[in-house]
RNA sequence: GGCCCCGUCGUCUAGCCUGGUCUAGGACGCCAGGUUUUCAUCCUGGUAACAGGGGUUCAAAUCCCCUCGGGGUCACCA
């Protein structure tokens, strides 16, 4: 490692899953890891024993991957294997290491025990607003005699480990998209608390001794960190360590434009990923959320980010998190993608939904969001019948410029995985259409359908065109065809879902329509 | 409330540092028209913003100050 590697780090805490605001923070660290060829570390702080939980952490680096937002160190598998030579990377094993820099503050006199109960620390600050002072801890343990001390820790009193503060000073960093910024040490509440009665650390203390420990340089986070920044530089200052470089991005907001959490929807990443959003459109997206480079251009691939990426870049102020334009991008990134891995996405979603069974064996193949799934049989479960791959890859590239979304090809193209399709009668009606005459039209279609020798789209096509074009409008004839067989107000074009469909069915579906018109 | 951060179309943003090229550009959305049997796509056009007030200056979205507004944070959580 030379002196100059640039070191970075995305250091989430285990109790919840990965929400879309982090996977920002985790994105922008990874962006600039590999501008500057530096290493992007992964480090996991469950100091919090009731709320962290190992299928967070495990949430957490499936997101990760599914992102394509690899690290160079840190943990890096559910078996809890890690990688790199500042670890452990989980702040739950770090215990000793903590240990160690408190009682050599202790020593040095820069922190101390308290005894205070949390009665007394209430009391001191309803006095302190009283007075209309800032609430703060000014020390009084700090005071105490070492022999009162020795007595109380031996009498097993409660207490916690106090960093010392100096008084009315004025703590300054440099924030790479703010500038300069500064807090004076009387606004951070005194003396706060670094460690429990256990010497088990405090968010801030763990976090300060990882990023010194680790070497860290540079520091991306959220802006609701940049009140923790001078608490953390305060505590590296006590132990001399070098001086980093803070990024406090701003945050991902809510239509509210407060934070975005848990009641604004959908805000896990596997979410978005069920929904069928594609991880190279979601990155693009998000990458948008708060950075531009600059120019016209807003699709862009993760290569292309990377290389244009610059902190210098980034915006101050928070980002709407806007579903509609997240559609829009991953509208244009289905329509980029090659067909037969669209189809292979789509797959899971229509097993899901009860069209699909795979034919194969699944123990074998198990058909898992992302996984590979091979272009083999399926049973359309509603049809009753087998499914070639081939069926399916022509039902979903119909789809495939209608799409905002994977998991719409259930409702959008349902019609094709049923076998009985219903539909409210007036629908087959073009504009001011009557019964009767959509009754003929579509017994001639029907007759048309009939004499088709060869069952394919430009057949078909070019037969009914043939017919439909003697009439000045040729919705008349082709929107009761579309609709007969579709069922549904928008649908693909009629020539598509015939030739698709299969002369059986599409007469079987013609016959019923007329049916339903003459006995309704 | 204290402290901190921020403030360009409804939303994401360009422009701000280094005042004039800005009657403020792009994208999403929305609206209208064209293509299409329908819907979607695609194409064309339109809608809409410098938070307000003072300065500085020949000239301010751009520099300074104030006000207002929004957000974040104030734990023996992270």
């Amino acid at each position: 490692m030379s002196k100059e590697e640039i070191r970075v780090r995305f250091a989430p805490s285990p109790t919840g899953f990965l929400h879309i605001g982090s996977a920002r923070i985790a994105l922008f660290n990874f962006l600039f890891s590999r501008k500057k060829k530096g290493s992007f570390i992964l480090r996991i702080e469950d100091t919090d024993k009731e709320r962290s939980k190992t299928k967070y952490e495990e949430d957490i680096m499936r997101s990760l991957k599914w992102l394509s937002l690899s690290w160079d160190e840190g943990v890096i598998d559910e078996e809890g294997r890690e990688k790199g030579n500042f670890g452990p990377y989980r702040q739950s094993k770090r215990g000793e290491i903590y240990k160690k820099y408190i009682n050599h503050l202790l020593e040095k006199n820069l922190a101390y025990h308290c005894f205070c109960s949390k009665e007394d620390l209430e009391k001191q600050k309803e006095e302190q607003r009283k007075r209309k002072e800032p609430p703060q801890y000014k020390g009084r343990c700090f005071r105490l005699s070492e022999r009162k001390k020795e007595k109380m820790i031996k009498e097993g009193k409660d207490f916690v480990i106090r960093l010392r503060l100096p008084e009315n000073e004025v703590v300054e960093f440099e924030d790479a998209i703010r500038g300069k910024v500064s807090f004076n040490t009387k606004d951070i509440g005194g003396d706060f608390v670094i460690a429990k009665k256990d010497f088990s650390p405090l968010y801030n203390f763990a976090c300060a001794i990882d990023d010194m420990q680790m070497r860290i340089t540079h520091i991306i986070r959220g802006e609701d960190h940049i009140s923790n920044t001078p608490k953390q530089i305060l505590i590296k200052n006590a132990l001399g360590a070098p001086a980093c470089t803070y990024a406090h991005l701003p945050l991902t907001l809510g239509e509210d434009k407060s934070k975005l959490s848990k009641r604004h929807g959908a805000a896990s990443l596997c979410e978005y990923k069920e929904k069928g959003y594609l991880p190279e459109a979601l990155l693009n997206f998000i990458t948008l959320l708060g950075w531009h480079p600059g120019g016209e251009k807003e699709i862009f691939s993760l290569e292309e980010i990377v290389n244009k990426f610059s902190l210098k870049d980034c915006q101050k102020s928070g980002a709407v998190f806007d579903i509609k334009k997240l559609d829009f991008i991953n509208g244009q990134y289905i329509r980029k993608k090659d067909t037969d891995e669209i189809v292979r996405m789509c797959i899971p979603h229509l097993v899901k939904e009860g069209f699909l069974r795979p034919s194969f064996d699944e123990e074998r193949y198990p058909p898992a969001y992302g996984g590979q799934i091979p272009k083999i049989g399926y049973y359309a479960l509603k049809r009753e019948k087998e499914m070639s791959y081939g069926e399916i890859y022509k039902i979903v590239s119909l789809y495939k410029e209608r799409m905002k979304n994977l998991s719409q090809i259930g409702e959008l193209a349902d019609y094709f995985f049923k076998e009985d399709i219903s539909y409210e009668e007036e629908l087959l009606f073009w504009k001011e259409g009557k019964k009767k005459e959509t009754i003929k039209n579509l017994e001639k279609v029907l007759e048309i359908f009939s004499n088709i020798k060869k069952w394919e789209k430009e057949e078909i096509e070019k037969e009914i065109l043939e017919e439909a074009n003697k009439e000045k409008d040729r919705g008349k004839m082709l929107w009761p065809l579309r609709v007969a067989l579709s069922g549904k107000r928008a649908s693909a074009g009629p020539f598509d879902i015939a030739a698709t469909l299969g002369s059986e069915t599409v007469k079987k579906r013609l016959k019923r329509a007329i049916n339903v018109l003459k006995e309704g």
